[in-house]
DNA sequence: TATGATTATTAGACCTGTCTAATTTTATAT
DNA sequence: ATATAAAATTAGACAGGTCTAATAATCATA
């Protein structure tokens, strides 16, 4: 019925808007635009291209919500960049702070049985590197609960398991000082800054 | 010196030029066209943008001929296509003539560090599930002595080593035929298409 | 509830990569 | 040698995706 050919740019703004409607009941342009690291002009012209194609519902002025469609091809590409993550790590040796640049692009390589074979080459594994989960070919996915590094209570005993941040800079700092995945640890003070 | 980042299309003309080439002492803008599937006047354009990054030189109405910096990159590309198309089959159980698409968009994917690995990954092969060379991360490329089927003299023994043609068709077809690389056969009779 | 600040949208421009149509150059055949 | 065919180029148009600047809608707060 629908073509779903999507262009680079539409996927990239289709995760953009996953991952921002994440924090709320709807994303705003604004914050799609930082994460996209364009205007927020452009932004809005590309919600209605979308809108159009039925991937989303776009309230002006107000923010954007998937439909359920859209959900299905942003799930899509969240699998594919964390099953792709998972195989620079586990295969190619990379530290999972390296791989996000690397997946953003493997990502949008377009093929559904690429992408099966890919995970069953991996075992199926439920999460990335980073610890966050991996939508399996239906486009499930099991949330975790955890709680962000900030809002523990201070003298609290925690273990990581994942890391929000996209900035290569921390992911190294971290590793750098020895803070894995799995490691644990005890929350001496806060910093309003983390 | 030179900022060597290119665009997706000036990469595939990069590569079809390389292709091209090979038939003989210089590309023409036709064949180059066909081979990308876009109209000749579009590649006119973007050889002269390329010729102007100094990847290669264009004599108007004769035709293009890569630079030593353009060659370097082309085989980049080479390399690339070729170790993904070797991942597929290798690795993910891919048939050798189902992985050209996936190979052609794998490629674009630009990190020396990522092929390099992955080369390393799969053991340095080669040959790639084609019979094709992969070049080194050198560039370095072996040349293999063979003759086009069709150039064989009826009744002769040859042996198949590599498949040139693009069209999954016919690799579909001859693969279903029990044809396989390394495949020992008797020319029987010559057909004008093949 | 009026006003200023914030956020979002529209309008118009530009760049890239493609196209078609017209033109120019080179090759071929009598 | 000239006419014609083939191949390549140029010029101008257009679509996609971005930008800036101007405008409009919403929110917050006195």
């Amino acid at each position: 019925m629908s073509r779903t050919e999507l262009t680079r740019s539409e996927e990239d703004h289709l995760k953009a808007v996953y991952a921002v409607v994440g924090h709320g009941p709807v994303a705003g342009t604004n914050e799609i635009a930082d994460r996209l690291g364009i205007k927020a002009s452009s932004v809005t012209v590309m919600l209605k291209k979308l809108a159009a194609k039925g991937l989303l519902e776009h309230a002006p002025y107000y923010g954007v919500r998937l439909t359920s469609r859209g959900s299905v091809m942003a799930l899509k590409l969240v699998r594919r960049h964390r099953l792709w993550e998972t195989f620079l790590v586990d295969r190619l040796g990379f530290g999972w702070d390296e791989v996000h640049d690397i997946a953003e692009q493997l990502e949008h390589v377009s093929s559904d049985v690429l992408t099966d074979r890919l995970d069953d080459h991996l075992g199926n594994p439920a999460f990335d590197p980073h610890g966050d989960p991996i939508p399996d070919r239906k486009g499930r996915i099991v949330q975790r609960k955890t709680r962000a590094l900030s809002e523990c209570i201070t003298g609290a005993q925690v273990r990581i398991v994942a890391v929000d941040s996209t900035t290569d800079g921390l992911l190294r700092l971290l590793d750098a000082k020895g803070l894995h995945i799995g490691s644990q640890l005890t929350v001496l003070e806060l910093h309003p800054f983390d």
